[in-house]
DNA sequence: CTCGTTCATTGATCGAAATCAAATAAGACT
DNA sequence: AGTCTTATTTGATTTCGATCAATGAACGAG
């Protein structure tokens, strides 16, 4: 971690409205705010590796953090992107015990830090926090179901599509949108090696998608369903 | 939900065991104890599907519960596989939204069910409710990420070697053990088919592995271990 | 603007597991 | 025990995506 700083008025507007802190009444967002240590993190350092001692809790205040598994061969599966708002969820270790994953900044990012133990002293007096770390954690683990079932029933160019129907801000109508983040990260993130998402990219061509860069174009949403 | 009763001793005990429970003070309990519905049913027989409001909190007694997901051809594809004591995650929707997934009883099986809006209303004035949830949520999160990763980065033989090992009740020493389910269970929890499972099986037999029916007999966890 | 590094695409090959099909084994119920 | 149903195994084929290798494009630093 790099630089380590109270949060100033830029952090403190994003965190307000994080998952974490947003539905919380105000004495638990004071109480948090207290404890909140705000860092700045270049690309490819790591905020916690698997098997280390879990002593902080992470929320993204911007950038984005890759979560991921290591073979004994070294190799890696990403399991969980998280953006800005977002808890870590691989970071809510709440029995004392090890991180289940490593998370690595995939970007310059900034990131809220929490001592768990005292957010545990927290949410043991305060119901509410309790509540909204086991929303963020139903949430995202219906999240990761679902992204379990997408591995296993769909195909790259699937996948690729749900993902690019699912992000295109103009819902349901044709229109273009930026990636992100990097295609090598999408490709992590959708469970393929950064060939078979180029692959899937070119395949979706025949079915009204252009892509230049980061720039996606959807021409017609509707064949991307029924892909 | 075949029968409908308020718990008796027998399914009060395994409650309390259970990994919501176990841990709470003994109003919580009480208070749990006081809503609690305890159910039994039939293999197969489902105690939600995916898109339904989710208005239930389900903990199983006995038995298994199945949890998966549907393709819009009708394929599956099984995210997770809960046992006796198990909090059913998927179930745990606690901003008043709908099931993720689809939940099948798995054989004949007996399930507590608590009224989700009372949950939230406990929780909401004991912490110890909240946390215990978000324990369990927690803890599952890191057991999908294990899996995800692990389909990813094994091979069919090597995940169910890893089940054998992580299963087996003799920790690290040969020995024998059943199978707590069915061999297509397994096979749906490990995300094989059922034939490449038994594939895996076979081919496990070069490597010290013997299988009859459900009785498995490891002969040399080392040699498992480096598969 | 240009160099140099990282990222993305494309091609060729290979391996793993799904799928289809059929035979065998195991259970459940009379 | 005998029958019927459901599980499991085994074989043949096919598809998908990983991997290896090489080229081409994009981007940041000087």
């Amino acid at each position: 971690m790099n630089r380590l700083m109270k949060p100033g008025a830029r952090e403190r507007e994003t965190l307000l409205n994080s998952g974490l802190l947003s539905a919380l009444g105000v004495e638990s967002v004071a109480a948090m705010m207290e404890i909140a240590v705000i860092g700045s993190l270049p690309a490819r350092q790591m905020l916690f590796r698997e098997g280390e001692a879990a002593d902080m809790l992470h929320c993204v205040l911007s950038g984005y953090v890759r979560v991921y598994k290591l073979d004994p061969d070294g190799r890696e599966a990403d399991v969980e992107l998280y953006g800005p708002g977002d808890l870590i969820g691989a970071s809510v270790v709440l029995d004392g015990g090890r991180y289940g994953a490593t998370a690595q900044a995939a970007e310059p990012s900034l990131i809220a830090r929490f001592d768990l133990k005292r957010v545990r002293d927290i949410a043991a007096r305060r119901p509410d926090l309790a509540m909204a770390l086991a929303n963020a954690l139903s949430g995202q683990l219906s999240r990761v179901f679902a992204s379990l079932a997408d591995d296993r029933l769909h195909t790259a160019p699937q996948r690729v599509a749900h993902y690019l129907l699912t992000h295109c801000p103009a819902d349901g109508r044709a229109g273009s949108f930026r990636l992100p983040y990097q295609k090598s990260l999408l490709a992590g993130k959708l469970g393929l090696a950064p060939e078979a998402l180029s692959r899937a990219f070119s395949m979706l061509r025949n079915h009204g998608v252009s892509v230049r860069g980061r720039l996606v174009h959807i021409g017609d949403p509707d064949a991307l369903r029924r892909i």
